[in-house]
DNA sequence: TCGACCGCGGACAACGTTGTCATGGTGGCG
DNA sequence: CGCCACCATGACAACGTTGTCCGCGGTCGA
């Protein structure tokens, strides 16, 4: 082992001021006065300086500056659902883009919808001393975070609103999206319109059956519980809510897909079928252009959600110190077909 | 202002042991055993520290810690091209879900492959002291980490190998994937078979291309150059590449898409056309089943690569100081149908 | 010739935390 | 009573860095 060790000189230990400053015969005020550009130092000394800190491979520790400095890391804590999925990835990387215009950085983490691990992860960002706090809310409950917010780490979140406590929130327009895909349908004829959404305790699932039901009630639709089928859906479940409303005496001739998980399996058990409903379904995605007949969607910018969250967080760490703000960005109807089938 | 302060009293600076310690009429130290669990305090102290605590929204400086324990901020540091596209996010998810088992955090960027940004964020990531680096590279210069790898950081590279470094390195079976695709092509009766590549400069798009020559030559088809095209492909350039290889005297009746982005656009141009070439895609993507036919794919697990790359970065956090090891992942053909399609 | 000033460099403390060691008090036991 | 063990707690240094202040030697103007 002592040939190893003396074949590949592998240290352990990186180098510090010190040991540069050591090796360079200087003190370490200098070495940092080197590294750090200040004036007063000769260009000879310096030159030794910067030799010495590439011979040992010295990089220095920004954890230490921060903690001496106490200044903070310019980084953000950013609290998704899952970063595999297009949502939390795109958002990822708006907030990646805003934070590297002022040269921020951006620790993530997935919290798979469990409130536990929201709150774990929030928590830990906040010991490592984030500057500001992104969260996707996974539960209901974030009064863990009032003592960060109260000592001064802003938190925004998205997509749905925090639980108890007030907060700056930016959210999707998601009531006024299914309702716009109700006047659209009724618009083409069709007065049997089916809704599939998510489970209502999700906050935009909720929001988005409250659409639909606005958006009925002001077509002059009557309102029928057969035509509304929420919960979890997985492929199965999707092809048995699809059959289920478009089948019986008085079938749905129309179908709003709640998510776009929904719609990719709504689109799935419809591969096969001869005759089709209209289709618009909720999210944008990718592809939606390819199958046939296109599918018709209540788009909204994603990347513009972790922009405008980035605006308000920067917002609160240059000061502003007034009422929470919500910021809803607005859904539109993206028509590529399959939303304007007619009423067979 | 001073009645603004006064109504909301918001704290600038975060609590500290020594506040906490203040407050409760105790030390420092026995704080700091309280926060860590450390034995030797009596329950009425610990009971009255606690409620300290709770009161300040006091939560430890996790840097301030590491700094003083000597010990890692177990964190380790994702380099990606751009987190958005499904490749990257799958992976980070992986690499995160790694982490997580063993209680570490994630850093990620996107250098959107520019190799200066690449380098900027791994110097930056080291700088942060991370414990480890995972690099999808951009550029082909890596001496850059030689030192921080000679200083203890292992750094290990994913889907593509670094430059002027050795170093464990995760890779898919890239040139076997599309030998693999010519020769199911040629079993299903096609002699003509176009490959439409990236620019050869980029190391996957080089070893399919060279996994498509010798796919070709193992069938003993001769060579054509007017059937390959490789370089940038948008939309009109893929719509060019693929009118160019289908038209002419001898047309391609099979094409191999070099990557899921070009499948895609090869799809979009091929939308409205009457007679199809088959077709098989490098790298699966969602929804490849709902399109029409749908598409035959070479699949490889983006999952498995993050988790392999965080194998051997733990390896080397273990003690493991063998020769650097390169691990490759297998590639296989799905068949959907669009790969299927006989020679017409 | 003297004082003022500048260029260059170093000593020291401090950021918030934890490891090491010391201290004072209490109880048991011979 | 004397001794020791043990418990609860605190004082202090140190992690790597930077801000503040100070000193030394030289130059310049009066």
């Amino acid at each position: 082992m002592t040939t190893l060790s003396a074949v590949e000189p592998r240290r352990v230990r990186r180098a510090t001021m010190g040991d540069v400053a050591r090796l360079a015969g200087v003190s370490i005020k200098t070495v940092s006065r080197v590294v750090n550009d200040e004036p007063g130092v000769h260009p000879a000394t310096a030159a030794r300086v910067v030799a010495c800190i590439e011979q040992l491979g010295f990089r220095r520790h920004l954890g230490a500056r921060d903690l001496r400095r106490g200044s903070s890391s310019k980084t953000i804590g950013l609290v998704l659902e899952d970063v595999a999925n297009p949502f939390s990835s795109v958002l990822t990387r708006a907030v990646e883009e805003a934070a590297r215009a002022r040269g921020w950085h951006v620790l993530t983490g997935s919290s798979d919808a469990q409130p536990s691990r929201e709150r774990e992860l929030a928590v830990e960002f906040c010991a490592r001393r984030v500057d500001g706090l992104l969260v996707v809310p996974a539960g209901g409950q974030h009064g863990y975070l009032a003592a960060e917010m109260r000592t001064g780490t802003p938190v925004v979140f998205l997509d749905r609103p925090a639980g108890d406590v007030v907060a700056d929130t930016v959210l999707v327009d998601n009531a006024g999206g299914t309702a716009a895909a109700v006047r659209h349908l009724h618009a083409h004829g069709h007065r049997r319109i089916a809704f599939l959404g998510d489970a209502p305790q999700i906050f935009t699932a909720a929001e988005r059956l409250r659409g639909f039901r606005e958006g009925c009630a002001r077509a002059g639709l009557g309102w029928d519980d057969e035509l509304v089928v929420m919960g979890p859906h997985d492929a199965p479940g999707a092809a048995r809510a699809l059959a289920r409303v478009c089948g019986g005496e008085r079938p749905a001739t129309a179908v709003i897909a709640g998510n776009n998980r929904i719609t990719v399996h709504v689109l799935r058990a419809l591969a096969g079928a001869a005759a089709r409903p209209a289709l618009v379904g909720f999210d944008d995605f990718e592809l939606a252009d390819l199958v046939d007949p296109p599918v018709t969607v209540l788009a909204h910018d994603t990347a513009a959600m972790g922009r405008a969250a980035m605006e308000l967080l920067f917002a609160r760490l240059d000061g502003d110190s007034g009422p929470p703000r919500r910021v809803v960005l607005p859904v539109r109807l993206v028509p590529r077909g399959s939303g304007e089938l007619p009423c067979r």
